[in-house]
DNA sequence: TGAAATGTTGGGGCG
DNA sequence: ACGCCCCAACATTTC
């Protein structure tokens, strides 16, 4: 395979291929790469063959410990329902299939050896992702087929920079966010967007209207709650492609250009959520790093806040190359003294943590968020996370868990970035004795109140004085606004500052350590 | 992408 | 006028 150091591999491929002879039949493996427009593996499929196979697998057990959680498979449901549409548009069927225990086929691979032995296709194309496991799995995979003497390809589609393309001059990973960027930004050469296929090829003959074993609709993967909890889902988001690119469009005509200051404030949309739209591929990094480079930057200040968000994008990059490179970091801390953390075991503390019932107004409306449309602020993230390992120290694994089953947007490599940042413990993380204080937090950014006001209605006729910290509030003023604390509103669950200074200790018996 | 504790400075009140 | 104190505002250090 010809490959150039920073990711030409696949546009030098396909002029490659297109000079040779077409294969007979392909197969195209979908993934995260929900999409069709800037789909390299799909480019290569379609381009390479005279019919395709294009086939989703859901094989949970192959991702253990970490399956989909709950909220994650409602919006794979819609988004996969979305994606089939579109295929449909280009006359084109998705085979989908489950693979593991209690069904026809035990893994994914032999689900593909299935249809490949069936249909004696000749050539096999996927997307790469990055996760430990399933990294693991793709290279046997590939070994199996290369073995067979398939043409077997994978493509670099969801990140901008391979995990293992950027290197110190040590030739190590990097560790630390900001040279690791800087590095990454020196070696961007970035490519247009790929079109949508121009030609789907068929079916292979034998496939095209039969029912083949094993394989099923998307209702039979069971991905939907059987207790109808996810309408607030489904009322805050539109899986799939198209609302991706809407979605988009829609920051970028509005918000982009303040997103430096507005990203900081829950209340009002000054974020992208393109994070469930990237987790699932329905769009690349690559066509929003397009996107915004494309926009009018005349204002100083304006050409700042792309910056700033690129540098987002940036930090999903970096995620992606810390689960790479330290692939045990989901389950255990970089920084090995964390190991000796006297973490705390409570499940009255959790429970309230995980229904927002903690007495800190800001923790309180981001968990509530979180519950309601399975995506919570990025500010409001820091805040919450910080408060579940340094107030209640509870561990950050703890933490993952829950935010793993209720995000949509639940990226292993983003989450545990996120949660070993918060608990001081990862890469470039937040020194241990950075707290965050919830009311100053909320103060600063939810400065009238209104973010808290939409996810605790109790609190919602409290003046914006109190608002972030009720047990202060005269009796006067508590009784006005039909609140009374302990009952309609929980006191707080700990005392902030108290709470501060046993972190503090807790952080001092790590010294030993190290 | 912190917050608290501690230090410094300078204006104003006041004897 | 002067020295002293107070304290807000800001800066620096510490956790």
């Amino acid at each position: 395979m010809l490959i150039d150091k920073y990711g030409h591999e696949k546009e030098i491929n396909l002029q490659k291929k297109s000079q040779e002879k077409k294969s007979a039949t392909s197969i195209y493996w979908i993934r995260q790469d929900l999409r069709l427009r800037d789909n390299p593996a799909l480019q290569a499929a379609t381009k390479a063959s005279e019919s395709m196979i294009a086939v989703y697998v859901w094989a949970p057990d192959e991702e253990s410990p970490w399956q989909p959680g709950s909220a994650s498979k409602v919006w794979l449901h819609q988004s996969l329902q979305s994606l089939i549409a579109e295929y449909q548009r280009h006359d084109t069927t998705v085979l989908i299939f489950k693979a593991g225990k209690g069904s026809t086929y035990e893994s994914t691979l032999q689900v593909l050896d299935y249809l490949q032995a069936k249909t004696n296709a000749d050539s096999i194309y996927w997307n790469r992702c990055y996760e430990p496991k399933i990294v693991e799995r793709d290279k046997k995979i590939k070994a199996h087929f290369k073995e067979k003497g398939l043409e077997v390809e994978s493509f670099k589609a969801n990140l901008l920079f391979e995990p293992w393309e950027i290197r110190t001059k040590e030739d190590k990973p990097f560790q630390v966010f900001t040279p690791y960027w800087k590095n990454c930004l020196n070696h961007l050469d970035l490519e247009p967007p790929l079109r949508t296929p121009s030609h789907f090829p068929p079916l292979p003959a034998n496939l095209a209207d039969k029912k083949i074993p094993g394989s099923c609709t998307i209702d039979e993967l069971d991905l939907l709650p059987h207790i109808k909890w996810d309408t607030g889902i489904r009322e805050a988001w539109t899986p799939g492609e198209a609302g991706a690119h809407k979605q988009l469009k829609k920051f970028l005509n509005a918000t982009v250009g303040d997103y430096a200051e507005a990203r900081n404030f829950p209340a009002i949309q000054g974020v992208s959520r393109m994070s469930p739209h990237l987790h699932f591929g329905e769009i690349s990094p690559r066509q929003i790093y397009n996107a915004v480079q494309q926009l009018d930057s005349s204002s100083k200040e304006h050409r700042h806040s792309h910056q700033v968000y690129l540098k987002e994008l940036g930090w999903r990059e970096f995620s992606h190359h810390l689960i790479f490179n330290f692939p045990t970091t989901d389950l255990h801390p970089l920084r090995k003294e964390f190991e000796h953390f006297p973490w705390q075991k409570s499940q009255k503390l959790m429970h309230a943590w995980q229904k927002g019932l903690t007495g800190y107004p800001i923790v309180d409306a981001g968990m509530r968020e979180l519950w309601h449309t399975g995506i919570m602020h990025n500010r409001v993230r820091m805040i919450v996370a910080s408060f579940l390992v340094k107030d209640l120290l509870l561990s950050w694994q703890a933490g993952a868990k829950w935010f793993w089953d209720t995000l949509v947007d639940a990226d292993l490599a983003q989450n545990t970035m996120g949660w070993q940042w918060s608990a001081g413990c990862g890469a470039d993380a937040a020194p241990y004795f950075r707290v965050f204080n919830p009311t100053l937090q909320g103060q600063k950014f939810d400065p009238q109140g209104e973010y808290v006001r939409q996810w605790v209605p109790e609190l919602a006729k409290l003046s914006t004085k109190w608002i972030h910290e009720p047990w202060k509030a005269p009796a006067e003023a508590l009784t006005a606004s039909g609140i009374k604390l302990g009952s309609d509103y929980p006191l707080p669950i700990v005392d902030h500052s108290e709470a501060r200074g046993l972190a503090l200790q807790a952080f001092q018996h790590l010294k030993q350590y190290r």
